[in-house]
RNA sequence: UCCCCGGUAGCUCAGUCGGUAGAGCAGGUGGCUGUUAACCACCUUGUCGGCGGUUCGAGUCCGUCCCGGGGAGCCA
C-alpha cells in the first residue's frame, strides 16, 4: 500500500499546496452546500485533520454522502490554508476512497461524550475515542521513557518469566497454570497430583519478578524489568487490576537512600517526559478529565518528596488532631485514609514512608539495627496513594532464614534464593512501580481500567 | 470479600402517592448553511437487568440472584 504521511506531521510541518493522500477514520462529517467536511483522524494525534469533500467528486453521491462517524477512507487532495476558525490548514480532495463503512445505526460510538463506563464495553473500540486515544499515546511515551531513563543510567533489562514455581513470592492470590485436565484431576492421596502437570509441579502466573531480578542484579549491578504481572486477589476498586504491568528495578550495592533516590528521580523523569511530548493530551485531561491536573504534576515536580519515617508518620497522625475511622497506633499498618492524609492535607506532595514494623511487612526486607523495623519504603501520591513499594533487601543469610522461617515459608523451596546471600551476597535494593497507577497519575484518569487497553478484574474480561 | 448507590430507547438520564413510559442526543426523511459537539422541522425506537412475591393493577413495594459504579480491605 501507498505509504502516506501521518496526520500528526502533516499538522505540525503543513506542507501547503502540495498534493498529499491521508488514512485514517471519520470521526464526524458536516454537510453543506455543495460540499461536505470530514473530520480525519489516524490516531497520530489528537487534532484532525479537516478534509473538504466537494460535491463535483465522482463518487460524492454514491460515496462520500453516506459517509458517517467511524468509517475509513483515504482522502487525496491539496493541503491548503483554513478560510475559518477552528484548524490551521485543511485538505481539500480531489479523490475520496472508502476504505470500511461503520453503520451509524449499529457502530457503538456516536459523535458526542461516552461515559468510561460504557466505552469499558466496547474496549476494541474506545481507543478510537479523543480520550483512550489519548491515554493510549501517554501509555505508549511513558513506557518509552521507562525505558530510556535506565538505559541511559546504564541498567540492564531483564526478561523475567512469567510463570513462576516458587510456592509463593508473597505479594497475593495467583492464577495457578496447568496442562490438567480440570474434568480428569489425578489424584494422589485425595490431593491433586501436581507431579503429572506440565511442570512436574505447582505452577503459577508471576506475583513479582523481584526474586529474580534480584539474581541478575548481583550479577550485572542495575538491572530492572517492566512486564506484566498478576494478583488473583478479588479487589474491585479503580486502581486495581488482575493483570496490571510493574517495573521493578533492583540495584546492588545500593541502600535504601539510594533507592529512594532513584525512585524520585524515576518518578519526576517520567512526569517532565509526559509534559514534554504528550502536551496536547495532557491539554485534553486537563479540560475534560481533572481540572487540576497541570498543578498536581507540577507540584511532583517542583518539590523535592517528604521522607519520613513510619514511627513519625505515626506521631503527624497522632497529633493531626482527625477522628480517623481506624485508630492510628505504632505497628499497625497505616490505612488508605492515613495515607490520603499524610500526601494530600499534611505534606500537600509525594511522601515517601520509610523504616515499617518488620511485622507488617515481607521476609526480603532487610531488618534494621533497631530489630523492630525493616529497610521499606512506600511513596504516596497525593490522590492516587501508593505509587512504589520498595526496600532495601536482606542480604545476611543468617537473618533471612530466620525471617523465612517466622513467616513460614519453605526453605527448600528457596534455596537458588538464599545462594544469592550464600555465594558474594552484597547490600542491594529496589522497588515496584505500579505502571498503571503511574499513568493514572499522569493523565487524572479516574479508573485504571481505563488506562490499559483490555482491563482484567475480577468477573470480566470483556475481549 | 464487606458497606453504600445504581441497572428504564443505540447513548445520557427523568419517571411524583402503585394506575401499562418520556426528554435530550444518536439514527431516518426533508430543508438551510465554509461547517467544526453545525442548525431547523418531522419521524422511528423499550423483555423498565433476571426470577419470584404482594396487589384488581408493579418501572414504582418486598425477597432473591446477576451485572455495574463508589468506598473499604489487600496491594502496585
Amino acid at each position: 500500500m501507498e505509504k502516506t504521511p501521518r496526520i500528526k506531521t502533516i499538522l505540525t510541518e503543513k506542507p501547503l499546496n502540495r498534493d498529499i493522500c491521508v488514512q485514517g477514520w471519520l470521526k464526524s462529517k458536516r454537510d453543506s452546500k455543495g460540499l461536505s467536511f470530514l473530520d480525519l483522524t489516524d490516531g497520530s494525534s489528537l487534532s484532525g485533520l479537516q478534509v473538504i469533500a466537494p460535491e463535483t467528486l465522482a463518487n460524492y453521491h454514491t460515496d462520500v454522502s453516506r459517509l458517517s462517524t467511524g468509517c475509513a477512507i483515504a482522502a487525496r487532495g491539496q493541503l491548503v490554508a483554513s478560510p475559518a476558525k477552528g484548524q490551521e490548514v485543511e485538505l481539500h480532495a480531489r479523490e475520496i476512497i472508502v476504505y470500511g463503512w461503520a453503520p451509524p445505526e449499529s457502530y457503538p460510538l456516536q459523535k458526542k461524550r461516552h461515559s468510561f463506563e460504557f466505552l469499558r464495553s466496547v474496549a476494541h473500540l474506545r481507543g478510537r475515542t479523543n480520550s483512550l486515544g489519548a491515554v493510549a499515546r501517554v501509555r505508549s511515551r511513558l513506557s518509552w521513557a521507562i525505558q530510556q531513563f535506565f538505559q541511559q543510567r546504564g541498567f540492564f533489562q531483564i526478561h523475567t518469566p512469567v510463570i513462576t514455581t516458587s510456592d509463593c513470592e508473597g505479594a497475593g492470590e495467583m492464577f495457578t497454570v496447568t496442562s490438567l485436565d480440570l474434568q480428569q484431576l489425578p489424584l494422589a492421596n485425595g490431593a491433586v497430583d501436581f507431579s503429572r502437570d506440565f511442570f512436574g509441579r505447582p505452577a503459577s502466573l508471576t506475583v513479582s519478578g523481584q526474586l529474580e531480578a534480584e539474581a541478575y542484579a548481583l550479577a550485572l549491578g542495575n538491572v530492572y524489568t517492566f512486564g506484566p504481572t498478576f494478583r488473583a486477589e478479588n479487589s474491585n476498586t479503580s486502581r486495581h487490576l488482575a493483570e496490571f504491568w510493574m517495573l521493578e528495578p533492583e540495584m546492588a550495592f545500593c541502600d535504601l537512600e539510594g533507592d529512594m533516590d532513584l525512585a524520585e528521580e524515576l518518578l519526576k523523569f517520567l512526569i517532565a517526559d509526559c509534559l514534554a511530548n504528550c502536551a496536547e493530551e495532557l491539554e485534553l485531561f486537563s479540560r475534560f478529565i481533572d481540572k487540576d491536573l497541570p498543578a498536581r504534576l507540577d507540584n511532583v515536580l517542583r518539590h523535592d518528596f517528604v521522607r519520613l519515617s513510619y514511627t513519625d508518620a505515626v506521631k503527624e497522625l497522632e497529633q493531626s488532631g482527625r477522628e480517623f475511622t481506624f485508630p492510628v497506633a505504632w505497628g499497625i499498618d497505616l490505612q488508605s485514609e492515613h495515607e490520603r492524609y499524610l500526601a494530600e492535607t499534611l505534606f500537600q506532595r509525594p511522601v515517601i514512608v520509610i523504616d515499617y514494623p518488620k511485622t507488617i511487612k515481607p521476609f526480603y526486607m532487610r531488618v534494621n539495627d533497631d530489630n523492630k523495623t525493616v529497610a521499606a519504603m512506600d511513596i504516596l501520591f497525593p490522590g492516587i496513594g501508593e505509587i512504589i513499594g520498595g526496600s532495601q533487601r536482606e542480604e545476611r543469610l543468617e537473618v533471612l532464614s530466620a525471617r523465612m522461617e517466622e513467616a513460614g515459608i519453605d526453605l527448600a523451596s528457596y534455596q537458588w534464593y538464599l545462594d544469592l546471600r550464600r555465594y558474594g551476597t552484597v547490600p542491594h535494593a529496589g522497588f515496584g512501580l505500579g505502571f498503571e497507577r503511574m499513568i493514572q497519575f499522569a493523565t487524572g484518569m479516574a479508573n485504571i481500567r481505563d488506562v490499559i487497553a483490555f482491563p482484567r478484574t475480577p468477573g470480566s474480561t470483556a475481549m
